[in-house]
DNA sequence: AATCGCCCCACGAATGTTTCACAATGTGCC
DNA sequence: GGCACATTGTGAAACATTCGTGGGGCGATT
């Protein structure tokens, strides 16, 4: 689960921030200086930083050069001005985006996860987030409130992503003897849970249906 | 040296984009139509695509969903109207950045280069790789959306490269009887599993007929 | 009793498979 | 080369399978 370091002086505009990436998933840290951050980043480094111009201490692009002689991490400016100037230069510094205040909080999470696609699978965000002990599974910062057979099929497709499930060994998933159930029960559950689904994402789709195969859940389209 | 295909209708803005990036030392090439992109993309691959939005003949967000059907290529939008909702659905139906006009040229020039630095070296993988848990064949790196029988066929050809196959072997592969089926419906299979890999490599022939015998998978055209 | 979750069924729509006829292409023979 | 014959490519149509969906029944839980 990718982890956010952000760095703002401002704490309403942080817990903005924070509030919008948690609800798509991903962990935050919050700093408000610039050494600060350095420090932070040697120590317990994150996925991405987002970086405000205007610190107390020292600017964020200075903050952002000495970050670069030590991280590849990815960088997303946050700037009160909006000149071509310093865009570019921001952008030339070793940053991955400029976004400028004010700023849509959906979008800079959009941005978060168009950069950290790039860097590689390892750190996409965990849209599915499964809590085993409360029989809860939280879809993009929302919980869904399943029934307990869609619990575990979903809970079973999440568990190997893109594999393909036989409607057989869902029934088996389910706790169903695989030769005691009506197999094609699996298409009706499949059914309320992707409407389901459908109602937080109404474009992605999660679970695929293989024909003549079953089911499999690509995190590619959630 | 990265090559860039611009996707837009205004003349003028794409001279002004073209010379900002080839100041900067990245080839182009410029289209002003979405289906002419898609076209253009499937045959010689850029590696970044500037698309904007209200295209002559179809949305740039239409042509980005078709293009990830087939690629991952890095994607900018370009937009002339700047609404939150519209970034946010661009970046969410795959995009790496969405600017909106009017833009500075040395910035988007300059948020192209940010986007490179992420992709890192392009990597050529097998270009067949075979996933039987996920009952999934890649070409190219693409993913083949292939029938029950394409796939066993293709798997079978697969496994013994050069080998050739009668009809009535690939029967028995894909599973039926081989006195019971009519033995030309091979044929058919062959047919559209090759149109199937022309959509991926258009003139590469991998699936080979050999006369009064059958057919073969030769990796050399692949 | 009302609600809810689950099972089962059946129909229509979408998709895949088989078959066929005809066009295109290759092969051997003169 | 030109011809007859054999084999393969192609498109379309018939046929078969599979899936999505809505709905009814039934038992458990409230």
């Amino acid at each position: 689960m990718p982890h956010i370091l952000i760095v703002e002086d401002e704490a309403a505009i942080a817990d903005t921030l924070i509030f919008a990436l948690q609800g798509e998933g991903f962990t935050t840290t919050w700093l408000s200086l610039g050494q600060e951050a350095l420090a932070h980043q040697r120590q317990t480094p994150a996925d991405l930083i987002i970086l405000d111009i205007g610190l107390p201490d020292i600017t964020g692009f200075e903050t952002c050069k000495q970050l670069r002689r030590f991280s590849e991490v990815p960088v997303m400016f946050l700037s009160a001005r909006d000149g071509e100037i310093d865009r570019v230069v921001g952008l030339e510094i070793g940053a991955d985006d400029y976004v400028v205040k004010p700023f849509s909080p959906r979008e800079v999470a959009a941005r978060v996860r168009a950069i950290l696609k790039r860097v590689g699978p390892a750190v996409t965000p965990a849209v599915f987030q499964v809590d085993l002990e409360r029989m809860q599974i939280h879809y993009r910062g929302q919980p869904l409130s399943l029934t307990r057979h869609e619990f575990r099929l979903l809970q079973s497709l999440l568990d190997q992503p893109e594999r393909v499930f036989s409607r057989e060994q869902l029934l088996d998933a389910v706790g169903v003897a695989a030769d005691a159930g009506y197999e094609r029960n699996i298409d009706s559950h499949i059914k309320s849970l992707r409407s389901k689904l459908r109602v937080v994402a109404a474009d992605a789709e999660p679970i695929q249906t293989h024909r003549g195969l079953g089911y499999s859940y690509s995190p590619g389209n959630s």
